[in-house]
DNA sequence: ACTTGATCTGAACGCTTGTTCAGTTACAAC
DNA sequence: GTTGTAACTGAACAAGCGTTCAGATCAAGT
């Protein structure tokens, strides 16, 4: 009936994320209850209320703070470096953020159905701003003759799907590392976009 | 209180399966209940458990009869035609085979985490041996010395993961057809493998 | 020591869940 | 028409859900 001691709101915030982010990405969002997260902070459900306005709330937060934090730091392509470094680029990049962060990408994937119509359409939309990128790299690469794709959305979607797939299996106690993992994605894209 | 009238065993089943898969794939199956499947059945929820011992039963029994069909309609590669034959048969039949199902393909991908232990054990067991059909080709390939690829183990799973990111964009009324689709990713595939 | 605000507790609310099963009605065979 | 089985209904059970909020205790400032 009382304020635990030792509570501070700037320490509760994250750690409620925290153990959203772990359960949903573990059990899915509609399996985890909100007693079972206030349980993993060490808190009753009902101060949960004073960080975040309900459930529906909580998911759609960790979506769209993994696709902001992806979106800031996806580099800006090096133009004079030409397409197929800029490709590199892009796929190790994709790589590595995406392995460093394995609990936030399975939600930003797995949990589109559990968003609410205009929850989905602004997550959507912060997807198709992280395709383009790479599509604007595949149309560069194709104006200066070292691409050549039949159909350049199609392309993407296929390299995404391909990038985001590691994410199914690697890990890092495997039988090979990130660096490794780079090195074949980057041959076998651009294997895939060659002129 | 009573039997519903016209009611027959043998439709009831399969509406049942039908609901279900509906219900999963277009929600969740932590996000459905037995009575929303009943009602779509359009029967009592009580009714269900004739042809279920429980909802855990009928989410694994959906996903692993479009295992088994899958592996069941996946032939036997032509051997005397060649692996990069083989390959493309492979392609062609992945994208055709999943286009025609999206409801069984989203349930079998994305509902892994609500299977009991030993239920994920089963439909993983059964997923590897699609994958090992691929490998198979794949090695077969490099024996010839027409395929070059890094790593085989990974290629099987980047090319399953591009092939399968079709079922989240095409539609048949959409800009392309699915031949179109299956040629587009035969010849990325080629090129992915390509000696 | 007192006051004020922060941060929670605890229980209530209205509703829903998966599963079971006694009993009822429909169907089929004779 | 009778009998036996099929196939359901309807309600109960035990448990849990998301959300709200009055009130209690802790923390910080004076």
């Amino acid at each position: 009936m009382a304020r635990t001691a030792g509570s501070h709101s700037a320490d509760t915030a994250p750690r409620i994320r925290a153990a959203a982010q772990r359960l949903f990405a573990q059990h899915g969002y509609a399996a985890v209850s909100m007693r079972q997260i206030a349980a993993e902070v060490g808190v009753q459900v009902g101060a949960l209320y004073n960080y975040t306005s309900d459930k529906q709330s909580l998911l759609f937060d960790l979506m769209v703070v993994h696709l902001e934090d992806l979106l800031d730091a996806l580099p800006e392509p090096d133009t004079a470096a030409g397409p197929m470094q800029a490709l590199d680029e892009f796929v190790r990049f994709h790589i590595r953020f995406h392995a460093a962060r394995p609990e936030e990408v399975f939600i930003a994937y797995m949990e589109l159905r559990n968003l609410s119509p205009e929850n989905f359409a602004a997550v959507e939309s912060l997807r198709r701003l992280y395709e383009d990128r790479l599509t604007a790299i595949l149309d560069a690469g194709q104006a200066r003759g070292v691409f050549r794709v039949a159909d350049t959305r199609v392309a993407t979607m296929a390299i995404i799907a391909m990038l985001t797939g590691v994410n199914t299996w690697f890990r890092e106690t495997g039988r090979l590392s990130l660096s490794e993992v780079e090195a074949i994605y980057g041959d076998m894209t651009r294997r895939l976009v060659a002129g």
